[in-house]
DNA sequence: TTGTAGGCGTTATCAC
DNA sequence: GTGATAACGCCTACAA
């Protein structure tokens, strides 16, 4: 294992200064004998020459890396997420290390720390953490922030959101077009505002139609399993149930918690949507897969990805005009199999 | 957007020299006062002081960092290996960057320089590309490489696989214990060793039996994209069930394609697995929320991201007495409801 | 067109 | 205990 080749190694080799060898090697345009250049890049690439990083970025101060900080990869909206932004950032010869928070605020802020001392200059984040301390002051140290899909309220960040709100209201208004009026909500634990926003949009068109809401939400501190909240899903809608009077339609905060009480409905012998309708929301590939088709709500994820990593190239390129303006991408219906109108009298 | 300190700024601060100050931050096991060791750390904190990585790994040639090139996180399969290695690594003080080849040979070589210019000298590859050479000269230079999932027939290299052939053949003799006599297999191109070996699988359980193959393959290349997959499996069953004598039993290469599968069989009035049985292969996690759950073959994609990341961490630390062994994960038949014995004679 | 030399932020080897 | 100082590999004025 002998110790990596370097240019100083090549240039003794090519009997040239290394200033020259790294002149060529780095595709400068700085002018060079076409005979000199053919021969150092010849014998660079006879030793394998591999260039050192470290060395030159601490020379240039630049990584050329974004840092992308989300729960998880495990769930498949932010792995379309990651798609997205890693297509953008190819694009513009930048490199992307993904960290997974785990829903662990420490953790998230272990990785904040390493992303600042890789001199990483660009981040986007879906922060799950409460303190936004040490985000702050590292955009004070001028690394340029997005943060996505959940809310981070300090100066200097753009946010790309999802009208979670809108979206909420437009699940809950397509149940009330199809005739249902008793309408029941499943939800994890609103300890986001994501979370908060989509029930705030389903209370407002419940509230709209003169109608009660009906609402379950997880007791449980949520970890990142889809399994975990499938399993909620079908204990929630187990609950709504075992009403007095259930619902004739659930919404539930989530594809996979969708999936969870189609499947309790159906294990009690229920027909979906015949019996009870079902809607969900994100808008998962998974939801097309399943039995029957999920009517649900789309969030572009991919989109979104690809978005924060445009703004996020804009604000590292133009250091100056940071385009401080934050999106709000729209939700779309999903109409597909799992939402069936009311027929007569609700049960 | 002043520049950051370092720890000369520090030094000067303190009255003291950078030396004194880098063996401080570095928590060295330096004898150092503790008076002084107290006020560096007081000023380090002071001024939001952040160590530059690329300094410190310029000097020790070690970047604490593992690389990590699978096809692509949006595969439930690879998005599970990936957590498990990073909690291993977590563990150890590594970091690891992950890279999708996103099923594009000239990417997965460009992340594999990538990778070896910032000085990784650690990785675990699920490597589609057919031509070898990069990763060989790598190996050559000294980078540990662990081969996952795919197998990689180059010296040097440690192998974790799955036992594809025997899945595919317990998936087979499960069919068959049931009393199914006419099994189809439905598989993605076979472009690749484990799809390869999971049909050898298949094979081998129906000649054992003396019973006829019933293949069809998929001929369009394969895109890293689950609803691809899903379309895939409708056709192929499709496909199956036109044939004059059709099977009473399908086998799929991958969970989704059974997903696939089954939509098929239900749109076209079958039950499943009243009808039809249908068994898959990979368990994850959305197979259970499917109606019905879905019967398939277990490989154990965490365990094989831990074991794959425990084995790099072993090489990477003895640097002369490297474990050279392959390991051969075990696969486990996950029985659910979507195959049924053969009632009577088959139709 | 090429070479010289200094420095990026850190650690490590000496001295004191 | 602490301080100079020399690397690490690369880039880049400036000089030739």
């Amino acid at each position: 294992m002998k110790k990596p080749v370097t240019i100083h190694d090549i240039a003794k080799m090519a009997g040239v200064s290394s200033a020259t060898v790294s002149r060529v090697l780095s595709n400068s345009d700085y002018p060079i004998s076409a005979a000199m250049r053919e021969k150092i890049q010849r014998i660079a690439k006879e030793s394998n020459y591999i260039p050192n990083l470290f060395g030159k970025q601490l020379k240039t101060k630049s990584s050329m890396t974004i840092g992308v900080i989300i729960p998880s990869i495990s769930n498949p909206f932010y792995s379309s997420v990651i798609l997205g932004v890693e297509g953008i950032a190819r694009q513009n010869q930048y490199n992307v290390i993904v960290c997974n928070s785990l829903h662990d605020a420490a953790l998230e802020e272990e990785y904040l720390k390493t992303i600042a001392e890789k001199q990483i200059k660009g981040l986007i984040i879906s922060s799950i953490a409460t303190d936004k301390g040490l985000l702050k002051t590292l955009i004070d140290t001028g690394m340029k922030v997005i943060a996505i899909d959940q809310k981070v309220d300090e100066d200097g960040i753009c946010q790309i959101e999802f009208d979670y709100r809108k979206g909420g209201y437009m699940a809950t208004r397509h149940l009330l077009s199809k005739g249902h009026r008793r309408i029941g909500y499943v939800t994890l634990q609103m300890d986001r505002p994501s979370r908060r926003s989509i029930y705030q949009g389903y209370l407002e068109a419940v509230e709209e139609a003169g109608l009660e809401p009906i609402m379950q939400e997880s007791a449980e501190e949520d970890v990142y399993n889809s399994l975990y909240e499938f399993n909620i899903g079908k204990k929630l809608a187990g609950k709504l149930l075992e009403m007095p009077s259930p619902p004739t339609a659930i919404f539930a905060c989530n594809d996979v918690m969708a999936f969870g009480v189609i499947n309790e409905l159906t294990s009690r012998g229920l027909q979906v949507p015949g019996d009870m309708s079902v809607i969900g929301f994100d808008g998962i590939e998974y939801g097309q897969m399943i039995h029957p088709p999920l009517t649900t709500i789309k969030q572009p994820d991919y989109e979104m990805g690809k978005m924060a990593c445009k703004m996020l190239m804009d604000m590292l390129k133009g250091d100056a005009d940071e385009p401080m303006f934050d999106v709000l991408l729209q939700p779309k219906l999903m109409e597909r199999s799992s939402v069936a109108a009311m027929g007569g009298e609700p049960r």
